[in-house]
DNA sequence: GCAAAATATGCCAGTCACTGGCACTATGCC
DNA sequence: GGCATAGTGCCAGTGACTGGCATATTTTGC
């Protein structure tokens, strides 16, 4: 009677499905919750492992390094960005699908997900082993993407390099529109939201154009 | 008698600088062929200086990781790239401006380091961790890169993103030009120089603007 | 409810990259 | 030759990460 696997249908997952879950997303919590208090080196993962009270064998069996948990919230975006884009037909100019993929994917990431977010990448700021993992994912996802991506065209890339050039300026436009967005957060003192993110985003994509063609002898202060 | 400082003035370099330089030349040398011949994961940090007869204590006065050393050839590259950046006056387009920056730091390498980038960026292909490491120097180099840039402009780049969006799609360019010239060299029996890098990487570069508008209605098998 | 099969976890011992501190040694300068 | 200034080696330690096996916890079939 106590524990029925399905007592209502509320429940989706299996018991156990949910209590990996949970301690899946305690770990993160708490990783993140150290290294923004202590530092991320000050940190080790004895400490970590013994404060959420699982085993250091068990923490590599959810996060295969230090860096990964660290960065667990960017990971849910990338994930969910490959997702859409592998789901999603392309139809128009490559960059505007990009740019509509990637806003579906914030949008689909749960409430509190823009906070997690934003202490994770303010962490990579400032510590470079995170900036180096965070490099090496942003390459996997560049990669996830322009698989996807090939697979609507007819030609694969390796023959024309301009679908993975496409895919590189997204990744840039993404890169620094994010940049800017946490620039913005930390200057104003209003949180900063998903949408205001999107937007931001959506700003460094109009940029593109400009940038291609941008000339030393009309300086960038003519927008 | 035996060893004079400067027994005539053909050498320009103070004596103790020669030695430093050997060992580093050597450590990186014999790294690369150990790397090669047994695989990155296979040879120990060890292995390597009781090789090259140098303690561990040494070997890390002259690279900070394994990952270094073993990328070194690429670090020459991308120094030189960056260099060649800062040195020289931007006159036209950005995009023009980093291809030739480019082209002469490729250029001003010495003749036996086709053979060792080719051999280094082939490693890390097969090696998650140094393709790790590898976007991590990337991205260091792009940082960079953007400064020396910013520089010759009065706007930082923060208020505008186009000159690092610019300095991202060369990146991109450099990435996707030296992908294919690999390509080449493994599918051709000749062993590729500079030249046909340099040549590759343009064509990258003359592309970006078709990346730009590609678009899925009009599949990219229309060049 | 209960055994058996499947799965998750913990423990232990080990490897390896990497570091700080100090003594030692070789080079450059006079 | 003698002194200052490096570069080098040794040693002991830390901390991330892994393999192997025993243990606990669900799930499944009855």
């Amino acid at each position: 009677m106590t524990g029925h696997p399905n007592e209502s249908e509320g429940s989706p997952l299996p018991l156990r499905e949910r209590k990996k879950l949970r301690t899946r997303r305690s770990l993160a919590d708490t990783a993140l919750r150290m290294f923004l208090e202590r530092g991320y080196h000050e940190v080790t993962l004895e400490e970590l492992v013994s404060t959420v009270e699982v085993s250091m064998r068990t923490f590599f069996r959810y996060y295969s390094s230090k860096e990964e948990v660290a960065m667990a919230a960017e990971n849910e975006l990338w994930d969910g960005y490959a997702d859409e884009v592998a789901r999603r037909q392309i139809t128009g100019p490559v960059l505007a699908h990009l740019r509509e993929c990637y806003a579906s994917a914030v949008r689909g990431l749960p409430t509190d997900w823009t906070q997690r977010y934003l202490a994770c990448r303010g962490l990579a700021a400032r510590t470079p082993a995170l900036r180096v993992y965070h490099a090496g994912t942003t390459q996997d996802l560049q990669l996830r993407i322009v698989e996807a991506l090939e697979k609507e065209f007819d030609t694969d890339s390796r023959e024309d390099v301009r679908l993975r050039l496409a895919a590189d300026m997204a990744l840039a436009a993404v890169r620094y529109g994010t940049k800017n967005w946490m620039r913005a957060n930390r200057h104003r003192s209003r949180p900063g939201n998903a949408e205001t993110l999107i937007a931001e985003v959506a700003q460094a994509f109009d940029a593109l154009p400009g940038a291609l063609t941008l000339t030393a002898d009309t300086p960038p202060d003519t927008a």
